[in-house]
DNA sequence: AATTTAAGGTTGTATTACAAGTTATGGGTG
DNA sequence: CACCCATAACTTGTAATACAACCTTAAATT
């Protein structure tokens, strides 16, 4: 997986599996069609099913390819954010990865509010001042994360940017955690920076929605590191 | 074999899959530790060799296990804020234009150059070092690509951020094809922008590291509008 | 013409055998 | 005794074969 370098001895269903992806990368097999059965692909690569099929799992388990018994083995039309996701039902986070996850999110997020600021229709801002406002309204911790996730989600697609939103479908689940890590220690209070940044957003003033979210993320960043001290490090 | 109870029809990978999952989130089995061997899985499931590697297999690939030939399988280390394989399918599929690509990479490496001034050590900064000679240096488009994308992946590294790294390597061959078509239209000229990165970070600037990566990315992407423009939308 | 049946193709599983690689075990040598 | 090294004993990787489960298609029957 890391090798930029070609360093790592390949085995056989490591090149099928580079082979395979390529033939997806380039187009060669486009998104809903059908590829050769796995029979074709021995002679046409010259090695044994087994070499075929350990690929053609691998591939289907991060969502490129989908197998049907008695059918063939397809291309993803859409990418399987969902069953990839919900693969890992629950994980926990410990402080270090607390730490950098809000790093991370500093860097995205201040960065996707100003641009949502710029590029956010009137639905979009419609649906964040609901879920800012049902956040601030929720005294169940489970729903009020829920909707916390929800905004912050909201302002990826409000963005347009395709891979922006990706990446935080892909970090749903451990937003999630994180949010409700954060829901438990501080309660709701983050509502009511959302309803500026939604304000700021709304008013197309890009710097100004990234200031609120810079703020947002630091203040939270810095209570859950003063109270996660206090109970060292659990869950 | 005990099946677990569940309406639909599961294949019996399907089951081990689950199985084996289990065990992981469990805490059964720990991050590092050795899991049994597939033979030893094969009398305990009563199932045959190919469904437990079918399962392995794919735990692999979304990064829970790691097999070793000879050795055993392992139990990944990385925690699971790292889990995000699944940008891969996403990219590969939809191929986001360049341009979205960039807006991406302006976020999230200017932030990392400076976040690498800060953290970086000794052996970086050599290596940087070593990257952009090379790629100033060298005549072959892909081994330039190559060292191009090696120097940004070590700029991520230095950040010390599992998950910036993360989604650097995750998004390694999305890169590896955005700077080829780069190097194709203008050369090895953005060397000179890492001669000048590298400097910067070694004096400990973030300020100026953030800004040479700042204008690195923009000229980059503003030369290839224009190239692009030219020749029409290819890949 | 509509339905049923049969045939062929495709993925899923089992079994066996061996290759390739690592680790542990001994036994012989200095 | 300490050391080296061949050898045995696993462990994962690959191959070949056979069959089961399932789907599609087309021929055959009603």
């Amino acid at each position: 997986m890391d090798n930029l370098q070609n360093n790592a001895r390949q085995s056989v269903s490591d090149m099928v599996f580079e082979r395979l992806k390529r033939s997806i990368i380039t187009g060669e097999w486009k998104p809903g069609e059908k590829i050769p059965s796995e029979n074709q692909l021995c002679k046409e690569l010259d090695v044994s099913r087994v070499s075929i099929r350990a690929a053609i799992n691998r591939l289907s388990a991060i969502g490129l390819l989908e197998s049907r018994q008695g059918e063939g083995t397809y291309v993803c039309m859409r990418s399987g954010a969902e069953h990839i996701n919900s693969i890992i039902p629950y994980i926990v986070l410990e402080r270090p990865d607390r730490i950098n996850m809000f790093e991370f999110r500093k860097i995205i997020e201040v960065e996707s509010a100003g641009l949502a600021a710029m590029r956010a229709d009137v639905d979009n801002v419609n649906e964040m001042r609901d879920l800012a406002a049902r956040m601030r309204e929720s005294s169940d911790p489970e729903q009020t994360a829920l909707f916390d996730a929800e905004f912050h989600y909201m302002i990826a697609k409000a963005t347009r940017n395709p891979i922006i939103v990706r990446v935080f479908e892909v970090l749903q689940d451990t937003y999630y955690a994180l949010l409700k890590q954060n829901v438990d220690m501080m309660g709701s209070y983050g509502a009511r920076y959302h309803e500026l940044i939604c304000t700021a957003i709304e008013s197309r003033d890009s710097a100004l929605a990234k200031r609120y979210m810079e703020e947002h993320l630091s203040t939270s960043m810095r209570i859950a590191a003063e109270l996660g001290e206090q109970r060292g490090q659990d869950a």
